[in-house]
DNA sequence: CTGAAAGCGCTAACAG
DNA sequence: CTGTTAGCGCTTTCAG
């Protein structure tokens, strides 16, 4: 591999030179610029970042860690957001995956190279309680109680307040909840939401409707869940007085409820409105009717992290930053006379 | 951040020795390490890779290339196999995402930090034609035409023998095969292997049961797709002499063929049996019946990369390794009489 | 606009 | 078993 001296002797300058082409082109005769260049493509000259960032005490590289787990794939879109907007900057990603728990060890994998900042990120809404003291951090979808650093969110609040108010717009009077676990940051939050968007129309709630669609497990892990959305559905919509709209924890419960839905013998739209979170496209369009669906904007948390974490420590924002989760309309929703 | 300096100064011995704490410790008396160690605690001392590895010639980074598309997520096990691999033997890894073409400069990229090796993992089984070439590097799931690295991929042939095999074992004798795109290299190969398990027992293969269910829509990227499987399990199901099982291209596929079954009014497996691929578990344990698929083993084939390109040259395989895909059985097959 | 010298933090090679 | 010296490839500082 060629270093800048080859550089520097076949085009007979002397390094700084070839350092200020590679690093500050429009400091240099055109002339010179253009012989160097030369070489630097004939060689096939790639400057070792790891000796210019030694020395420039910039690394240019960001350290990702993440709790990839395999339930729930669709929210690598944060490493890709993220991933995009490191590239435009000319920046590189070191990746680390801390499936079992225990951050610690990548951070310190991540200070090895010197990292210019690092993006903890979670693959659901959930508290991490198990962080180091980072110099240079930004959270992504998961938060600390003690908010030490920049966070991104995903706006569940409105997340909930949209998806009822929504159903509630279209006529639907008694709809359900078929939440994920409790544990969950998004399900009080949705919950609330729910709420309100049900109090600002001075509709009731009924408390049997809320019902959770997922369970946690202990001690088996992130993976440790027990899907009980099915049976919850099918128990909610044979009661007497059965709700006219569901709405789904995410998308995958909403499949769970598709089929409660057709084993009940019932049709949607035209006997239950639907409505998921998370816009899984795959799921949402591969259902049928295809559903209606309050997305989770990963890519652009990802995106915003970065973005933050990039930014000159002054303006630098450090409260948490909700994210809006839009709500994708499909035909798992129909409008029902007011009574 | 303290460095080697630091901790030589603070435990009284000279930095080679401190050095050789970090990477030797056999080599030095428990009390001079003893003294040492306290001072890296004390200082929360963290070497630094980058001097090391510019000294030493080795990185221990590797760099992975992915094109992570939106649309078939499930493939970042990939990532989650080889960051694992990786986590195991210390190595550290860099991550790009080449989503619209273009691996070169990412590669370029790598290069910048002296990798000691490049993975380049595509999201689907496809053949890779713009690789610039490589110093060290192990392909996944896409291949070159020119095989000039080596090569983990899915074996697929085999696939698609047990998929049809299992449903010939249980009686079926017209089965259907609603494809993926053509241009997907895993379509031909399971088709190959569909046909000889037909072969093998001796049953004709009726040309008018193997239609493609997704089609590549050119000029709109890898994301480019139309779904047509279910309209065409539907067509499938109405003719006369209509198939008594059909394989899906996918899990996703299966999750349209189920929706065609349905509004066909017949019902799973009582009147078709149906096989997907991919033995994703959450569509798959969300359809109803469960399906039963024939997985892809995403996270053994990153680990079998990493292991391969950390392999000393010499014992290193250069042909193409074919990761095996074991059939997952659910519910959504039934045995059918012998006729 | 260009060059020479110094040094980032570490390890290889060789002494002691 | 431990220390000294040199130098990895680059950028910074300071001269010219």
């Amino acid at each position: 591999m060629p270093t800048i001296k080859d550089v520097a002797t076949r085009s007979g300058v002397s390094i700084k030179t070839v350092s200020r082409v590679m690093n500050a082109p429009d400091t240099v005769t055109a002339r010179t610029r253009d012989r160097v260049m030369r070489a630097v493509r004939d060689l096939d000259f790639v400057p070792d970042r790891r000796a210019s960032a030694m020395r420039s005490g910039r690394s240019r590289v960001v350290g990702f860690l993440s709790d990839m787990v395999a339930t729930t794939p669709y929210s690598v879109d944060i490493i890709r957001g993220a991933q995009e907007a490191m590239a435009e900057r000319g920046m590189t990603m070191l990746l680390a995956n801390a499936d079992g728990g225990g951050f610690g060890e990548h951070l310190r994998d991540f200070q090895g190279f010197r990292v210019d900042g690092v993006i903890v990120a979670t693959m659901y809404h959930r508290l991490v309680d198990d962080l180091p003291p980072l110099d240079d951090a930004v959270l992504v979808n998961g938060f600390e109680a003690a908010l030490r650093y920049p966070t991104v969110l995903p706006d569940d609040w409105t997340a909930g307040y949209r998806a009822a108010g929504h159903l509630i717009a279209l006529g639907h009077r008694r709809i359900a909840f078929v939440t994920l676990p409790a544990e969950v940051a998004a399900t009080p939050l949705r919950l609330d939401g729910f709420r309100t968007a049900h109090a600002e129309a001075r509709l009731p709630v009924d408390p049997d409707l809320i019902v959770e669609g997922v369970m946690r497990t202990p001690g088996q892990g992130h993976d440790g869940q027990t899907w009980r959305a099915f049976e919850v559905a099918c128990a909610l919509l044979q009661q007497p007085d059965r709700p006219d709209a569901i709405v789904c924890g995410n998308d995958i419960v909403a499949m769970h409820v598709y089929n409660a839905v057709h084993a009940c013998g019932l049709s949607i739209p035209a006997d239950v409105s639907l409505v998921g979170f998370d816009d899984n496209v795959v799921i949402a369009t591969g259902l049928r009717p295809a559903l209606t669906s309050v997305g989770l904007p990963y890519a652009a948390m990802g995106r915003r992290a970065v973005e933050i974490l990039l930014m000159p420590a002054p303006e630098r924002p450090v409260e948490t930053l909700w994210i809006d989760c839009p709500l994708v309309e499909r035909a798992s929703c129909r409008s029902r006379a007011a009574p």
